[in-house]
RNA sequence: GGCUAGGUGGCAGAGUGGUCAUGCAGCGGCCUGCAAAGCCGUGUACGCCGGUUCAAUUCCGACCCUAGCCUCCA
């Protein structure tokens, strides 16, 4: 039985989808204006793996992740380049699906853009404004009325008056409480904008993501995630408007996942620690981008340092040869490890513990491979496919480990070959000397070599 | 200040009222021409102080410390 943490509750609670099989599942995508971070790889692939379990356990899941393509930092950013609105994120779109792609993300099955859902947006405030959840203020903006929503709070423990105690909240002569929050901003000459009601303008970031959650997914529906920032305010003012637009409950159960830092800080872009996927895969497997992120607990804070993503290439490449040179068989029932690992995911989804399965598995694998091959063989294939329920282990092991992504300065394949034959030829020759001297050649080039029975396997680092 | 989540062995990271997490690193052994990989064995742990209990890292309370949110943010 899944169980799941929820944010709105604040604990574990066995997951009962309103019409199942069917599963609806909205996640609060990125806003395009540049690469995505690390940061970014965590929520995507968070909630990647979410997918994939909840599909594995069979249900019908609809999934919804967004993109939002406008807002003031698009709009400021693509000032600043001198370009369009639409050029800038069409760029970052496509940038953001390569990045997704080699981070084994599956797309989701519906990506709404902000851009596309106006009109719903636009309905949308005008039912609040129509139900006097909304005011148009003295500047011309729409304000959401924070003080007529009676549960505002609910999702993040805060409260009205704690926030308003706050000295941080601004101070803006346009709106009736310090509180309330943009729903359309009026344009200014030369922005983009669209027309409504209240005046041509372009949509608050709120707004957005009640109104694409709703047009994909109704009303009212099961899932709801996106990062632990966003619980306050953006989910919170998401329910307030959803809930005062429809009169219904908005989402069941909200997923929050927690953040990457750096040395024990949230990283972020004004303090400068960010680090871009793109950069990160200049030295790394995407894979061992995923494996880092899914060894630790959706929920808890992770540190990004290269001394963690050494040491997820060291864990993954261990199940990686214990993968390599055994025959495709069918995978066995596997004694326990099926429901272990089963059992780890149904708990909130305890992606470490369900990898610590596949490493007593990869043991059994290799202490099989000599006496057992068969068994081996059928082991290997219930450790493809368990590693393949979190989106790893599906290429072939030798092009994983050989592959030249890792570190620029290495040989080719043809290289190491060469030299492999001729290492081949020193010890048939007994020449000793000249065999470690070419091992040596080899590791100075990051290349690990493996004598194995009659055949030299080889491994970059 | 308010709200929330944490503090586990050299590092990372799960979990549990009383036997093992798991990975990396270390040590010993097997294997190997020597290695590597693999296998076997092995050491080091639960912030501090009280309480409950036959028994607490695990439950309860106080304290200390850390991070996140309270402002755009995955």
């Amino acid at each position: 039985m899944l169980e799941i943490y929820n944010s709105l509750t604040r604990k574990k609670e066995a997951f009962k989808p309103m019409h199942p099989p069917e599963v609806g599942m909205y996640v609060c995508g990125l806003t395009v204006y540049d690469h995505m971070h690390i940061g970014h790889a965590r929520f995507l692939v968070v909630f990647d793996m979410v997918a994939r379990w909840l599909r594995a356990s069979g249900y019908k899941l609809r999934y919804v992740r967004n993109i939002t393509d406008v807002d003031d930092k698009i709009i400021k950013r693509a000032a600043k380049n001198g370009e369009s609105v639409q050029a800038l994120t069409a760029r970052y779109i496509q940038a953001t699906h390569e990045d997704e792609r080699a981070l084994n993300v599956l797309p989701p099955d519906l990506e709404p853009r902000a851009t596309e859902s106006i009109d719903e947006m636009v309905s949308m405030i005008g039912e609040l404004v129509e139900k006097d959840y909304a005011y148009q203020g003295t500047d011309g903006d729409v304000f959401y009325s924070v003080a007529r929503f009676k549960d505002y709070g609910r999702l993040s423990g805060k409260r009205l008056e704690e926030l308003r105690a706050g000295e941080r909240v601004e101070v803006d002569q346009a709106k009736r409480d310090p509180l309330d929050f943009v729903l359309w901003k009026s344009a200014r000459p030369g922005e983009i904008s669209w027309p409504s009601p209240w005046g041509p303008g372009r949509p608050g970031w709120h707004i957005e993501c009640s109104a694409m959650s709703t047009q994909a997914l109704g009303n009212h529906f099961d899932i709801h995630g996106g990062g632990m920032d966003l619980q306050f305010p953006h989910h919170e003012n998401e329910i307030a408007q959803s809930e005062a637009a429809t009169g219904q409950h908005f989402v069941n159960l909200w997923m929050h996942n927690g953040f990457v830092n750096v040395d024990d800080e949230k990283m972020s872009k004004s303090l400068g620690n960010f680090f871009t996927v793109r950069d990160i895969l200049k030295v790394y497997p995407p894979e061992v981008v995923r494996y880092f992120i899914l060894n630790s607990h959706y929920r808890s804070p992770i540190n990004y340092s290269d001394a963690q993503l050494d040491q997820a290439r060291a864990a993954l490449g261990r199940l990686y040869i214990a993968l390599r040179g055994v025959p495709t068989a069918t995978a066995t029932q596997g004694g326990d490890y099926r429901s272990r690992f089963a059992a780890a995911m149904d708990d909130d989804f305890n992606t470490p513990e369900a990898i610590s399965a596949l490493f007593d598995l990869a043991r059994e694998v290799n202490t099989l491979k000599d006496t057992k091959p068969s068994d081996s063989a059928a082991l290997a294939a219930l450790l493809k496919e368990l590693g393949g329920l979190l989106g790893l282990l599906q290429s072939d092991p030798d092009a994983y480990l050989q592959a030249g992504a890792t570190k620029q300065d290495g040989l080719s394949a043809e290289d190491v070959e060469r030299l492999i034959s001729a290492r081949k030829a020193a010890r048939a020759a007994k020449d000793w000397k000249e065999a470690d001297r070419l091992r040596a050649e080899l590791d100075a080039a990051g290349i690990v070599i493996e004598d194995g029975a009659g055949v030299t396997t080889w491994r970059r680092k």
